[in-house]
DNA sequence: TTCAAATAATAGGGTATCCTAATAACAGGT
DNA sequence: ACCTGTTATTAGGATACCCTATTATTTGAA
């Protein structure tokens, strides 16, 4: 298993690369809010395992394998992202907090958060348990109270 | 802010109490999977940090302040671990993740969680859409089509 | 082309957490 | 009261990160 700091990095690099063609020590040192000897050292480790190519003084480039486990990761990122947004956490935060849980989820709880995420982005109309979700964030009350209901077992209030 | 460790242990002092009444070197080495000198060196820290009470052979005791963080860990990790349950991740997989996940999240994005994990649990029925969702997960097609449906923005599929 | 500013690398440390091996204390059965 | 097995502690060391201070390289402007 990868550690977070390595999957974090990985991430980073691919992140940066996106947005303007190449990585440099300096990008990833300002993203990850750490020294530049500190990216230097985990260069060299990511190197070792095969994650990324670097020469002194040049650029940093994702290896066939580290890109496959950054986009991974990225994946998992942006779901969970995707997620914490629906459930309303604000766009920044959302991002914050996906950095943190994204690591070391197991594959089953990954899939599900995927699924919801993927179920309510698809769903035929703007599902209405979302606005009642958001009402009741607000009120702390259920719109919709069907009252010819009868029998359930556990889930009532 | 506390270590995710520093938590770890002061949660699984809590947990251990609760079930037993007392709580030994050998039940959070155990629980922890870490082996006694860890446990030990821990202790020591959460000591001097006010966080527990133990003389030297003796039972574990959390102070009231380490009390207090041990219930806010405790409380994030149910609620978390709830959620995940809703949305159908294994329950001993949901109680692991929950244990991964419940460190350092903003308190927002918790407050958000547990009012989803209250909304479902005060929903005056079980969601509909929690059966949808169900059925989602097994099929990938959404049983409720409404076909009246026209003018949406971006939630088509 | 030269040199100053920006960037990167190295050397040398620090902290948090874990471990193994060795030692010490306790507790229960005879 | 005294062993013996269990549990706890200490000593000493490893690893994964991070840092500051120093040195090296690159690059762009005069």
């Amino acid at each position: 298993m990868l550690s977070r700091k390595v999957e974090d990095y990985l991430e980073a690099i691919l992140n940066i690369t996106n947005k303007q063609g190449y990585t440099r020590v300096k990008d990833v040192s300002v993203l990850l809010n750490v020294k530049p000897p500190s990216v230097v050292e985990m260069l060299k480790k990511l190197n070792h395992m095969g994650f990324v190519e670097h020469k002194k003084y040049g650029d940093i480039i994702l290896t066939p394998k580290g890109y496959e486990i950054a986009m991974g990761v990225k994946d998992k990122h942006d779901t969970i992202k995707a997620f914490l947004e629906i459930i309303k956490v604000p766009r920044k935060i959302a991002d914050k907090d996906a950095c943190i849980i994204e690591h070391e989820l197991d594959p089953i709880t990954i899939t599900q958060v995927k699924s919801l995420v993927e179920f309510v982005k698809t769903s035929p109309h703007h599902p209405e348990w979302l606005k009642h979700f958001e009402i009741f964030c607000d009120t702390r009350k259920h719109v919709c109270e069907k009252r010819d209901y009868k029998n359930h077992t556990s889930h009532g209030q």
